[in-house]
DNA sequence: CAGGTGACTCTTT
DNA sequence: GAAAGAGCCACCT
């Protein structure tokens, strides 16, 4: 029997644990709200680890079912951005954002205090 | 075990 | 505000 050697990622059944963590938090950012790498990290109990909350989302597949567009890149105290480094990708995800209502600047900024999500709500 | 990597972030120029 | 540097953490080879 070949051993699991070579872990398929797209195989999200067999994913570290650590992600599945980041994964349920994910799930359950509201449909217009939007979190940082950071925040998700930290709300995953890896406060610290945002780069690992990027290769998280990046990892998910369309069958985990996970709301990846709904997490983004801080670049200042107010506001964050599109992470995503393929400008491809990145359409992909502001389109979805815009489809729940997720505005964005001029400078395809989003206004934390407008869409930034507190697990309070 | 060691070194490279990146959908990050903060500080300093 | 942009650009550059330096930490950061787990994953992959």
């Amino acid at each position: 029997m070949p051993s699991r050697r070579n872990r398929e990622k797209s195989d999200a059944e067999h994913v570290g644990e650590l992600y599945q963590r980041m994964y349920a938090v994910a799930r359950r950012i509201p449909r217009g709200k939007v979190v940082t790498y950071g925040q998700l990290a930290e709300l995953a109990g890896m406060p610290g680890a945002a780069r690992l909350a990027g290769a998280a989302m990046r990892a998910s597949t369309p069958e985990t079912g996970i709301p990846w567009q709904r997490v983004v890149a801080k670049r200042s105290r107010t506001t964050a951005k599109i992470g995503i480094l393929d400008p491809i990708g990145a359409a992909v995800q502001r389109s979805l954002l815009e489809a729940e209502g997720v505005r964005f600047t001029r400078s395809a900024g989003i206004s934390l205090a407008e869409h930034g999500w507190l697990p309070l709500d």
